[in-house]
RNA sequence: GCGGGCGUAGCUCAGUGGUAGAGCGUCAGCCUUCCAAGCUGAAUGUCGAGGGUUCGAGCCCCUUCGCCCGCUCCA
């Protein structure tokens, strides 16, 4: 790349994007729309416009080209192996029995009417006698604060030598009878009885499959797509020559009923995730762990977010899903958007599933012990681990917009796009200098040429300034100019959207000055 | 669900009871041999919706819908 690709030589940003900025950016260009908005919208839905579906478009076909087309060097050097599968958002229910998100993906909450905060039940924890009318302290599970304000107000209730014996009452809120309720004391109360009973917030989204709508048609729309990839291992195994350790990839659609959709298309109900479940043999965890773990936050790093705003986060073991508890790890790769800052939101995770999911399933299906790997070089049978790099497509996207955002006062538009040239919308611009004396002939013709292999804009219209103006807010990366000289000598200029700056090359050479650029 | 905020042009917003506006964008024409996003002109609104008060409502009242923020959840 020449130098005035590189970002050090951008000028410095007047000041930091608000979010209402750069969403009202996307909407006016043409990034994101809200879904269903002639009719008022619909909470936690986005669409894509045209240069945000390319966007996207480019950002999964980088992650798909990047995991699954091209060689990429495992831990030990040898290329690692991953194929593509693509699987249905609906699945039979029983996948999601047996995956836990039936009897686990749903959070019964419980709000207190009187200090107006929300609890997940399954985090409370209920201190008190097991008797009628007794009183009953509720504090925050594994919070010592909590725990010592509800053992401090319990003994005025109870006769101190007691609190002994009532310390280690200690049952969940979810087991306390309604009457029960009635006595409790919430967290950050003083009244009894102000903890509603518990509330179910089912996350899946439920539908029905046929003409009868009965509990028996009843369906889910995938809350993950990892499952559909666990649920074809054997069909994968039995179909190609892939042997452990190797991976299966996805890129769909999910969809979660979200308490509170939030922050853009960071949190939506419908979203896109790219995953990959990859098998190992369970005593090469912490390998394969750390080798994914690096491997995409640099892949991260690779497409333009490069710089403070990315970082990688090693999760402490009490956020651990329950799958992942005694694994190698989990780790987030977060962006720091301007709605997190200074703090960091998940753009992907990384963990280590154990075999928990292919168990499950082995389990549920009744396929049991024919469903385990059978390892030639090991002469050995067994349930592969799994580590799970997935990412979200719509928040990478976010993460893109936000990045690419770059106030400049110096420039007509007052601020340009600088996306990475691979994940630009908008390869390049092609204009005539002035719509006359055969330039948009000849600017039109390299457009044709170059229309083949990218998306490129050709505009003839208004001034060049206008042009490039538009260009940035699109973040074009690199424009060509047909001027007077170009009908004399065949060369163009070339305006680059980071620096302004411009060189002259041969028009025959456009099409390979690109690609080399564009890395296609 | 609870609490708070907000709904006026594609975007950002002004308009506190008396004929719906501005800037930007978009489009057309002009100009233009590299930042001219300059010049001229044009299109664009059931003022979120419904009801009420009033001679008269974008503005006041009620209802409703939607969006945003917080609690909670999460790729």
């Amino acid at each position: 790349m020449s130098a005035q690709d590189s970002s050090a030589s951008a000028p410095t940003p007047s000041k930091t994007p608000s979010m209402e900025e750069i969403v009202s950016l996307c909407r006016r260009r043409g990034f994101i729309f809200g879904s269903s908005e002639i009719y008022g919208g619909i909470n936690g839905f986005w669409d894509y416009g045209p240069l945000g579906a390319e966007l996207k478009r480019n950002l999964k076909s980088a992650w798909w080209e990047d995991m699954v087309l091209r060689e990429l060097a495992g831990p030990d050097g040898t290329p690692v192996d991953i194929v593509g599968v693509d699987c249905t958002i609906i699945m039979n229910p029983k996948v999601w029995v047996a995956s836990g998100h039936v009897g686990g993906f749903n959070d019964p909450m419980v709000d207190c009417r009187e200090s107006k905060l929300r609890y997940r039940a399954d985090h409370l924890m209920a201190l008190g006698a097991v008797e009628p009318r007794a009183r009953i302290q509720v504090f925050l599970e594994n919070d010592a604060d909590s725990l010592a304000r509800a053992e401090k107000a319990l003994l005025k209730y109870e006769r101190r030598d007691s609190l002994d014996a009532v310390r280690h009452l200690v049952r969940p809120f979810t087991a306390l009878s309604a009457e029960e309720r009635a006595h409790a004391v919430g967290p950050d109360a003083k009244e009894p009885g102000t903890l509603t009973e518990p509330r179910q917030f089912n996350l899946m989204f439920e539908t029905f499959v046929g003409a009868i709508r009965d509990e028996d048609s009843k369906a889910y729309l995938r809350p993950e797509t990892a499952q559909g990839i666990f649920a074809n291992f054997q069909n994968v195994l039995d179909s190609t020559r892939v042997r452990v350790p190797f991976g299966i990839a996805q890129i769909g659609k999910a969809f979660r009923n979200e308490v509170t959709p939030r922050n853009f298309t960071f949190r939506s109900r419908e979203f896109e995730q790219a995953e990959i479940e990859f098998f190992i043999h369970p005593s090469s965890a912490n390998e394969w762990y750390a080798f994914w773990r690096d491997q995409r936050y640099k892949w991260w790093q690779s497409i333009g977010l490069a710089g403070d705003n990315l970082t990688l986060r090693e999760h402490g073991r009490d956020e651990l899903a329950h799958y992942a508890k005694e694994g190698a790890g989990c780790c987030d790769v977060e962006y720091r958007f301007p709605f997190t800052a200074p703090g960091f939101g998940e753009l992907e995770g990384v963990a280590h599933r154990s075999d928990y999911d292919l168990r499950q399933h082995a389990e549920h299906s009744g396929k049991r012990d024919k469903m385990k790997y059978f390892d030639q070089e090991r002469s050995e049978r067994y349930f592969p681990h799994v580590i799970e790099p997935s990412g979200g497509m719509d928040r990478g996207t976010l993460a893109l917009l936000c990045e690419a955002y770059t106030p400049d006062a110096t420039r007509p538009s007052g601020v340009f796009m600088k996306f990475h040239p691979r994940m630009a919308p908008v390869k390049a611009g092609i204009f005539p200098l002035v719509n006359k004396d055969g330039m948009p002939e000849m600017a039109e013709k390299l457009s044709r040429q170059l229309r083949t292999r990218w998306l490129v804009e050709f505009d003839p219209k208004q001034s060049i300034g206008k042009r490039y103006a538009r260009m940035d807010e699109a973040g074009t990366p690199y424009c060509f100019t047909i001027d007077g000289e170009s009908l004399k000598d065949q060369t163009v200029t070339v305006r680059h959207r980071d620096t302004q700056a411009q060189e002259r090359i041969g028009v025959d050479r456009v099409e390979a000055w690109l690609a080399e650029r564009l890395g296609a």
